[in-house]
DNA sequence: ATTAAATGCTATAAGCAGATATCATATATG
DNA sequence: CATATATGATATCTGCTTATAGCATTTAAT
């Protein structure tokens, strides 16, 4: 009932450097402020990198930084290169079809909850969390 | 952002006996009706069986039946023997601690969804079920 | 230049949920 | 009684997510 360690992780990464943006952000700072686990943090650095929320600096003194506005990253647009806002709009229970004949209220009320999940992920930009942050 | 599989199929064979309580249910029948893997539908059953929500009959025209009131079994109930109801107090992010300084609005907001949800869990039997069904 | 410290890339291991397989035991039916 | 059809119990396999490892390349500092 929650997202994905993956996605977890990127999304701490991702808030911490938008809430830190001076300190200079090396995979090993990043390690020792997170304790995400060096190689696995490695990949995803990588792999946000790959999909153009951050720019690498390779060799000595090297890291990472934003390589756009950090008021154009969502918290949805950072879920959805993990786990996928797929996994949002499926059942909560899991089904396929629904086995209680449409009248179960549990899809109404998840309904409900999971739109107001998916605005909040939506309208909430890593430039708010700095916000919150202050 | 769901149950897992495993509540999935035990909410699923559940609800399904509850409302065709009048039907022989072995473990091959329950397959062919609700298509779920038959040797994981086994161990369902045995797991739901150890759990106390219904019994079993061996040998031939064996099969499952409840060990309690419908009335008594709720989809927390279930749900708890699983996936377990922790799985709903975590942060949805995935955090142990909070990154975004508990100013957060995420969190307030899965707060109240969170508890709308384990509500309706908890308030709804497999009884209930059954008359929605009707 | 040489070295230290960083990322790029990619192969591989570990762990868990989901799924399968098999044999033992029980029991209704003929 | 013999057999077909159930469940009981348990070992194993599989695929995906999480995590590790190692070598190549780049760059700043000395």
């Amino acid at each position: 009932m929650n997202f994905s360690k993956t996605t977890s992780y990127s999304l701490s990464i991702l808030s911490y450097m938008a809430i830190n943006e001076d300190e200079n952000m090396s995979a090993k700072y990043l390690h020792d402020k997170l304790s995400i686990p060096y190689p696995y943090l490695r990949q995803i650095l990588t792999n946000l990198s790959h999909h153009g929320f951050i720019k690498s600096q390779r060799g000595r003194s090297g890291g990472f930084t934003f390589s756009k506005p950090k008021e154009q990253i969502s918290i949805a647009d950072i879920v959805a290169t993990t786990d996928g806002l797929r996994s949002l709009s499926n059942c909560i229970l899991g089904f396929k079809k629904c086995p209680f004949n449409k009248q179960c209220s549990m899809h109404s009320v998840w309904e409900k909850t999971r739109n107001d999940i998916v605005k909040i992920l939506n309208e909430t930009s890593l430039a708010d969390i700095v916000k919150r942050a202050e």
